[in-house]
DNA sequence: TTAAAAAAACCGTCTGGACGGTATACTAAA
DNA sequence: TTTAGTATACCGTCCAGACGGTTTTTTTAA
C-alpha cells in the first residue's frame, strides 16, 4: 500500500461516501478514516487537517466535472454548452462525488468554494463565447445549474417527463439559435 | 417579554444572523441564545432541540418567500412567474434570512428540507399553469433558481451587467410567449 | 376583589460524548 | 539506518441537551 496518490484518492472517495450515507454534518475524520480503511493518523498524514481534506474534495469535484464535459464533447461531438447541459442532467454523473464535495464544503466552510467560484467564472466565458446569443446561452446555463442544485438537495420539482422535455427544449434552444 | 411569538421570531432572526456572520457550521444553540438575548434554557423552552429550530428556519424561509411573491404580484401587477423571477433576482430579498435558513439546514440535515421540497412542487404547478409554454416556463424558473443558488453560495459567475441583461431577457421570454 | 394556586416563560449550570488535532510508537522498504 | 507511511493512545475543546431552579402571567375560588 505504498502508493500515495492511490491512498489519497481512496480517502476522497471514502469521504464522499460518508457524506452520501451519513450526511454532511457527520463527515468526521474518524468516519472518513474508518470508511477508507485507514487509521486516523494515516488520514492526517495525507491531509493535515479537515480543511485540507475539504479543499481536496472541491478540487476533485472541479476536475471531475471538467473532465466529464470534455469527454462528452469528444464522444458526442457536442458543443461545450451542450455538453454542460447534458452533464448537469446526467443522473449518473451528477449525484455522487461531486455532490458530496459540494455538500461537505457548504456545511463546513463556504470560503473553501472559492476555487469552484473561479471555475464557474471560466465556464461563463465559455458560455458567452459559445456562438449562442450570450443572454440566452446564460439562461440555458443557469437553468442547468438550477436543476443540478435542486437535485443535489433533493428538492427538484420536476417529474421525469417534464425533466426530459426540459432537457430537450434546452438543447433545441441552443441548436436553433446557433443556426441563425 | 411575555409575547411568545415575538420571542420565537426573535430567535429565528438571531439564528439567521449567526449563520450569516459565523457560517452554518458555527450555528450553535449557545450562539443563537446569546445573539437573541435569551438564555440557553429559554431558547430550549421555545425550541426543544436543534432540529426544531432548524425546521422553524425552513418554515420561515418558505413563508417569507411565498409572501414576497404575492406582494410583488399585487404591487407590480405581475404574473406569478414574473414575480418569481424578480424575487430570485432581488438582492435585497434573496440574501438574508431565507439564505441563512437554507444554508443552516443543508449543513445540518438535508431531510429537514422536505417542507421546502413540497413548496417547490407546488410552485412548479404555478409555473406550468402560467400561460407560458410549460417547458419554456420551467426553463425560466430553473434559471431563476440557478441564479439564486449560485448567489447563495457566493459562486455566481455573472457580472452585474450580464446579470441585469439576463433578468431582462427572462422577463421578455415570458412576455413574448404569453402573447403568442 | 383578592389571595392562593397553577401554568407559562425564562434562566444558568452541569455532563456526557464527540470531535479535531497531537504525540508517539511501529513497520517496511530503500 | 533512515525515512515514508501507518497505527494507536490521548488531550482539550466544544456542544447538545438535561435539569433544577426563578420570575411573571393567568386562572381559580373564596
Amino acid at each position: 500500500m505504498a502508493d500515495k496518490l492511490e491512498t489519497k484518492r481512496k480517502i476522497i472517495e471514502a469521504a464522499a461516501l460518508v457524506v452520501k450515507e451519513k450526511g454532511a454534518a457527520n463527515l468526521t475524520l474518524d468516519a472518513v478514516a474508518k470508511q477508507a480503511g485507514v487509521s486516523k493518523g494515516g488520514l492526517l498524514y495525507h491531509y493535515p487537517n479537515k480543511s485540507a481534506l475539504l479543499a481536496a474534495m472541491v478540487d476533485h469535484l472541479n476536475d471531475s466535472f471538467e473532465r466529464a464535459i470534455e469527454q462528452r464533447m469528444a464522444k458526442a461531438k457536442a458543443s461545450w454548452l451542450e455538453a454542460y447541459v447534458a452533464m448537469s442532467f446526467d443522473p449518473q454523473h451528477s449525484l455522487v462525488e461531486e455532490s458530496a464535495g459540494m455538500l461537505a464544503v457548504v456545511a463546513n466552510d463556504l470560503s473553501l468554494l472559492e476555487p469552484l467560484s473561479e471555475r464557474y467564472k471560466a465556464w461563463q466565458q465559455q458560455v458567452e463565447a459559445s456562438g449562442v446569443e450570450p443572454n440566452l446561452a446564460t439562461i440555458v446555463r443557469l437553468a442547468a445549474d438550477g436543476l443540478w442544485f435542486t437535485e443535489l438537495f433533493d428538492i427538484s420539482p420536476l417529474n421525469d417527463e417534464r425533466r426530459s422535455q426540459v432537457l430537450a427544449a434546452l438543447l433545441s434552444l441552443i441548436k436553433k439559435q446557433a443556426n441563425d
